[in-house]
DNA sequence: TTGAAAGCGCTAACAA
DNA sequence: TTGTTAGCGCTTTCAA
């Protein structure tokens, strides 16, 4: 930049002016800053510039995701892009795989980067030990899950609505024999809660319901799924609480030669989900309208609103596909 | 910093020394500084660290791809997230929506930041324009596609060699009245003179194999597969350049009751191709892999290897799951 | 409308 | 082993 400035023969707070478009810069002074910097090659460097901007700002966020290449986190970053690219601001995305302490030391290097906000989807039960006390009045949004020990906005899903609309769903077409598969008790304990509580004002004995959670991937959901329709009393109706749990209850009812038997309802929309036979009946949620939510938080964060934190739920949709409206059999 | 090199009674130089793990501390003076720093909160500011380290190194990269919530760009993604992860490299991810001007702009907004490296899918036909000339030095590799007007490494699958042997598996079940539905021409045009190279050595009349190319998206190859099967003459096989033309062509053929009868074989793998009536027959990329070898050449550009640039060529593979082992009606 | 000086928070180089 | 000084490239402040 001081090179610049000697070659257009000027000072260097007149380049500065001229490369961040501020007023009060000649026509004629500015062409002859332009044709410098473009002769020398001449780009703005941001990170020195962000060093004496007031606040700090380095025109970037950080992004926390359970994981960058699960659909569900995917469309939400896009969705999150979508609404910061057009401010100028450049989005750091990161894997947690569901551990704690990478989750916490991604914050920290997030943090060390001084991002002038974070999403995030958080794994840890607390935030108490993820957030440095130095940080908790960064803008910070999270998502799917209130933040505990620290005050700040959330945007989640109707999980537990959602949850007991699938599950009035069910009964409604005759299902007295349900299960639950679900991940983690700690983070989707709402659509369990959710789920068995509809069941319960329905009047059925929701000890009799197999719960079976912890299911960590795929194959673990075939397992279980098998395991239960292979048991007495076998299940009419299962019900899923995450797109991979629903792969695999599919997986066990097909191998079973069961998807015409077995009524299906999934947590979370997936592609070809409308192509399987039958059709997935899904509850969608939708992640491109969180994710604007929540960037539309952080912005407002970031541009100085300092109301009360206040957690933003979206609604989410039963499509009806045919699996959950499978009647089990007389 | 200074601010805690006051509290713990030591020099500014010994705190950035304690900060960054440098040798030579006393474990006395040590704990002094650390105690202050916990007491003070105090972070590390890599963003001014950056200002004066020998390289001006941001421990940052940007990564450019077609997508973000593209499974095949978060796979990839992923996978370059696990290799520069354990370096301590944050990654910048952006979308370009296949539009030149946005890649050019992203470019711009990651070379601003100071990232140490770039990895880009490119859109632009060549990178004169998108990459200014002033960071044709910067370390970067190209993934799906060897960059024109610049050198640098590339990473790409084996789109003609795939796309040849997919052609020749076809011919092997029989069919003679075939077709290519791809995306732009430009891009896949790989993918596209495999297919039809084969066809042509096995002495088909390619000039008969009809090609539609400039498929967007799901619903522009569904009524392209349509069309073809309506008119006269209708193939007996597909071949799709790519997952969402996948889609759609399984939804014409569904449509018209001839997933049994009309075979096909997709580029790109996908979630449940193997729970599909009849499982879709595909050729597998491996964006894990891709994105490994890109991560590691770039990381040895960053760390000054100045070898010529070379590509890479990743397999892919064929997975038989039925759609393409059809073979066409007597 | 323009420019000079100070300093953001840090690390390199060198001195003690 | 420790500390001092200079300066990375920029923007702010303030003076011209």
């Amino acid at each position: 930049m001081r090179h610049v400035a000697k070659v257009a023969g000027v000072g260097i707070k007149t380049v500065s002016r001229v490369m961040n478009d501020e007023p009060d810069v000649s026509e004629a002074t500015r062409q002859r800053v332009l044709d410098a910097s473009l002769r020398l090659n001449y780009q703005l460097d941001m990170v020195a510039g962000s060093l004496r901007r007031p606040g700090r700002q380095t025109l970037s966020i950080g992004l926390l995701l359970p994981r960058v290449a699960n659909p569900f986190s995917s469309r939400l970053h896009r969705a999150i892009e979508n609404a910061l690219t057009p401010r100028g601001i450049a989005v750091f995305a990161a894997s947690m795989d569901d551990d704690p302490d990478r989750e916490k030391a991604l914050v920290a290097a997030f943090l060390g980067r001084r991002v002038d906000g974070l999403v995030l989807t958080p794994i840890a039960r607390s935030q108490i030990h993820t957030i440095p006390e130095h940080s908790r009045a960064l803008p910070m949004v999270f998502i799917e899950r209130e933040p505990l020990g620290i005050d700040a906005d959330a945007v989640v899903t109707n999980n537990a609505v959602a949850a007991a609309h699938a599950a009035s769903h069910l009964l409604a077409h005759g299902h007295t024999r349900l299960a639950y598969l679900g991940d983690r008790a700690d983070i989707q304990g709402e659509r369990r809660r959710g789920f068995t509580g509809e069941l319960e004002r329905a009047g059925l004995y929701t000890y009799r319901i197999p719960v079976r959670e912890g299911l960590h991937n795929e194959e673990s959901a075939r397992q279980a799924a098998l395991e239960l329709l292979g048991g007495n009393e076998p299940p009419t109706a299962f019900f899923s609480s995450q797109h991979f749990i629903t792969f695999g209850v599919i997986r066990a009812l097909k191998e079973l030669r069961l998807s015409r038997k077995v009524a299906l309802v999934g947590f979370d929309d997936f592609a070809l989900a409308d192509m399987m036979d039958p059709g997935v009946t899904v509850i969608a949620q939708h992640p491109e309208r969180i994710g604007k939510v929540a960037a539309e938080r952080l912005l407002a964060r970031i541009d100085g609103d300092d109301r009360a934190p206040e957690t933003y739920v979206v609604p989410s949709e039963l499509i009806e596909r045919g699996s959950g409206e499978l009647s089990p059999a007389p």
